[in-house]
DNA sequence: TTGTACGCGTTATCAT
DNA sequence: ATGATAACGCGTACAA
């Protein structure tokens, strides 16, 4: 089989008449050539088409070109691939990372991370030049993320030991809270939170104190019986459905701190014969895309996932390149966006 | 700032006291070692906790061991990560490859295509081991395809000058046809299709073919005015779904070839006061994962999106290490599921 | 501006 | 039959 071989560096410095060397620093934009040998230098490689080969240059230089994302793999999803089948919080985030890496010429790597060691090989193994983490790990792992010395960029996190990378995050409170008090002003009073575990997740915490803040402001009592906990998935919000209309609490809303979960509830509700929101009202968190796509239209909390990413990844990109380390943190704004979800409470 | 040397195979072949080149046979299971070496290889790489660098390996056998997806990019979705972001699609497919890739130790790059060039330039900087083509191409670039001496694998695709490739692709013809013939086994007469052009791809041709199938061996007549086109989209499915309305066939069932022209057609029937099933039925295509997620379900037709990514990852490596050519192409079977959507013709 | 050692693993050639 | 040496792939960077 014929093969065309490739063109080197080597192919332009005869072609212009000069060093590798030279045409090397043409290339990077290194100023130790004359205009003219420059010139002649980017003919050449236009005229026999020479392509810089990016895993010679990651050898010679230790730099990749290329980030990591790392998605958290639980015991059940032993596959990246499910993640980021069953979750579209994840592709609508990758898609402002690939965004972001397309225009800074980065390309994007997706990994699950299952142990410690897998993170610091692939690392290795790829010379990766930075992460970005989605998802809450062990307090152990951050040791080893830490001795991984590429830049890091973490999504979401609240804990203490975490403070030492990049943290891209919204404030979540505030969107709990003006999720609430959008059900409040409707008339609501017996409002059940739906969420994940409030102990093991930062986010789910905050999302609880927003809600607890906006309920006492109103002065509405936070009854532990309006708290409904399991998972955060499609499948938990139905079953949190069927939880919330056994209750006796006479629930004629919810806030659901994703979207996902508020999925599952209004197909569960649905089921059960009980239309949303004429029969209760439903507020969700994150503004995926398919949110317009049901109906009723879901009333959430957006959050710029897209956006999310695009931040991720610039921060990333700034440190890798500028040493950027402006680690405080960035914050996202959320806003309410109001659908058909939610209704007037009936009794008021 | 202190930096971890790096451990390389000559690390190793110095802590076990052979040269490089063994160390390099046992790692590659190349039989010229004695066991005895071949333990002490081994027991050196795991006690200094050795990692092969891939870029080096890279450089020295013109195998990057990753692979790249291409994805079509069309004036109006400039990034890729729009297409990620709105077409639930790409995600599920793109689980598929990632599995099988992970299984069989390769990363997967993503980008889209804009210009025959840069698909070439990017196989190039990388060394791209094989190629994933999603969505239709103009004739010429196949050309530029076929001239970029590594394995393709195309997804759907009919042209006769796409032959000399892989290709993964589902029977159009068939699923048509039962989606249509579920519809008419309910007592629909006036089905309409609601589609993308059908001249330009394919697959909506085969798809039209098994729709006129189903209705002509029932004795239908395929009208022109039951053909409705536009953007397979939801927008576009909410745009046809007002069409539909404003017909005069009297139409009491929609068979939509993709689910996400399904949902806008939902939504789209729903803001106008009809309800689905009830007033019109539907059936989608693909199956996305999000069908039951809404409220009716859709019924479908469901072809494996998952599978299709893991039979077009796994031919693809296959030829990439076995040299395996079986060009005659796989098709992946098909199946109705039948959710809330559809349901009797109330006037039968 | 240029020559060239270097990064790291592979493999062909040579030595024992 | 085993194993060692060294050239090679391609771009970078430093000394000359």
């Amino acid at each position: 089989m014929y093969m065309k071989k490739k063109i080197t560096i080597r192919d332009v410095a005869k072609y212009a008449g000069v060093s590798v060397a030279t045409v090397s620093n043409v290339i990077n934009d290194i100023n130790k050539t004359s205009e003219e040998t420059k010139e002649r230098v980017l003919k050449a490689i236009k005229e026999i088409g020479y392509q810089p080969d990016f895993t010679a240059r990651c050898l010679a230089k230790r730099k990749s070109n290329m980030i990591g994302i790392m998605l958290p793999l639980t015991e059940k999803e032993h596959f990246t691939s499910i993640l980021l089948k069953d979750n579209p919080f994840y592709s609508e985030f990758i898609s402002g990372i690939e965004s972001i890496a397309r225009q800074r010429d980065y390309d994007v790597l997706i990994t699950g991370i299952e142990q410690g060691q897998s993170c610091r090989d692939w690392v290795n193994k790829r010379n990766l030049d930075g992460l970005i983490f989605l998802g809450i790990y062990p307090e152990v792992l951050f040791q080893e993320f830490k001795s991984l010395d590429v830049p890091i960029v973490l999504i979401d996190t609240y804990e203490e030991y975490t403070s030492q990378f990049h943290n891209i995050a919204i404030d979540d409170t505030l969107g709990a809270k003006i999720a609430t008090s959008h059900l409040i002003d409707l008339g609501h009073r017996n409002i059940a939170l739906a969420t994940g575990n409030i102990e093991k997740s930062g986010v789910n915490k905050k999302r609880f104190d927003g809600y607890k803040s906006a309920m006492e402001e109103s002065s509405l009592c936070v009854k532990e019986e309006l708290i409904f906990t399991g998972l955060v998935s499609f499948e938990g919000g139905h079953n949190m459905a069927k939880s919330i209309l056994e209750s006796k609490e006479d629930i004629t809303a919810v806030f659901a701190v994703a979207d996902i979960l508020a999925f599952g509830m209004i197909k569960a509700l649905k089921e059960f014969g009980k239309s949303v929101p004429e029969d209760i009202s439903i507020v969700g968190f994150d503004d995926l895309k398919m949110c317009e796509y049901l109906s009723p239209g879901l009333t959430t909390v957006r959050q710029g996932i897209f956006d999310k990413g695009v931040a991720a990844a610039s921060t990333l990109i700034d440190d890798i390149e500028f040493g950027e380390r402006k680690n405080e943190g960035i914050i996202l704004p959320v806003e309410l966006v109001v659908r058909e979800s939610t209704a007037r409470n009936k009794a008021t």
